[in-house]
DNA sequence: TCCGTGACGCGAT
DNA sequence: CATCGCGCCACGG
């Protein structure tokens, strides 16, 4: 399992039952800032990950479908609650408190 | 190695 | 509020 992924997952493990968070703010947590999109990667891949807690800016739920209402179904079990589509983000977002991890390497960009 | 593919983010229209 | 475009990035064919 990449470093990447790994620290990935172990940031969406610490968001508490009753809060949520998101693509974006967890791959800045995990020190990827901009890697919203294999944060997605990862939770589609991972099992045993609280998945429903993470949604897209804003507070909306991504996902498609039957997928998507269970997530909204999950979240309200948890105490969630939705304005319209979304989530009062100001009311139940987590704050990820800053990580001790080092930094990663930023990716090397080729051709200069 | 190139290229398409996402559970994305954000500013512009 | 709906769409679009573009940047972002690991993966897999």
């Amino acid at each position: 399992m990449s470093d990447m992924r790994q620290r990935i997952v172990a940031t969406i493990r610490k968001i508490p039952r009753g809060k949520v968070s998101t693509y974006g703010a967890v791959a800045r947590a995990a020190g990827y800032p901009g890697a919203s999109r294999q944060v997605a990667w990862t939770l589609h891949r991972s099992f045993g990950l609280p998945w429903q807690r993470v949604l897209g800016a804003g507070g909306e739920i991504k996902l498609r479908g039957d997928s998507a209402i269970e997530q909204r179904l999950r979240l309200e079990a948890e105490g969630i609650v939705f304005r319209g589509r979304r989530v009062n983000m100001a009311q139940h977002e987590f704050k990820f408190p800053l990580s001790k991890m080092p930094r990663p390497r930023p990716k090397k960009k080729l051709r200069a």
